[in-house]
DNA sequence: CTGACTCTACTACAAGTGTCGTAGACAAGT
DNA sequence: ACTTGTCTACGACACTTGTAGTAGAGTCAG
């Protein structure tokens, strides 16, 4: 298990991987035009950010078109997602359910959404069971 | 409704707020013995932190005791949570549905914490038909 | 081959953060 | 009043982040 994990992403910098892991890979360029409209940098600052996840290594360097390095990222969406998820409930102590009550509380949790999770829920244990898994 | 919202605070300030948090209010010295043990900082290191999160307005001064100031928090850890789940969910789209998602794939939650959740949800709606409340 | 473009490499810089050191104000015991 | 120990006020410094400029290499239409 090598230590990707302990990478630690800007907002700016998530936003450039956002943009990487629609393209699946992407020149600086690519990626520039993909990001929101409300924030529009320059070029060289995509540039610069997109050097500084590869030193992170974030990203990877993976082929070269003319001149222009295409770069991809060396991990998912959703393992970036379930860090930022760690993170924050080390904040609540590692426990879920004060954060639930946050969204509960903020009227972000509708009943749908706790049978959705319940279905969920039971079709993981059954995943489980089957494969055997702990 | 004044600007505090937009306050950002770094990890070690959080912990700082924490410690002020835990102890309603607090000197210098007092909020550093009860940082977490792994994280020692001298008392100077500190004072600037929370220097900065007066300038922020997250704390203020409230009295003197001798020659010691005595700071208290502006908002409550509640509050501060509120905040920091409000920008999780902002990288989400928004939506609790993704982060739940998560939730529950990490293993995070149980059975009985969606239980807990749709008993949470039903009280909360109870309470809303009673005052009106839109 | 040459000019026009595009890309990368490198440099820079201000603001924010984590980390302290030093100097001088102040209180408290003797 | 003098000494000792604690506090605050300020300054400092390295590192990170957001932002971008410049120089020079590579590519491509004529």
């Amino acid at each position: 298990m090598a230590r990707e994990r302990t990478v630690k992403l800007t907002k700016l910098e998530m936003e450039v991987m956002d943009a990487l892991w629609d393209l699946g890979s992407g020149s600086v360029r690519e990626v520039m035009d993909r990001l929101p409209a409300a924030r529009q940098p320059a070029y060289t600052t995509v540039q610069t950010i997109i050097r500084r996840l590869e030193e992170k290594k974030a990203v990877r360097l993976v082929k070269k078109i003319g001149n222009a390095h295409i770069f991809e990222p060396v991990f998912s969406k959703q393992a970036a997602h379930r860090r930022l998820i760690a993170e924050l409930l080390n904040v609540f102590g590692g426990s879920a359910r004060p954060l639930m009550a946050h969204l509960v509380e903020a009227g972000k949790l509708s009943l749908d959404d706790i049978k959705e999770l319940e279905a969920m829920l039971a079709g993981q244990a059954e995943r489980k069971r089957k494969t055997g898994k702990s």
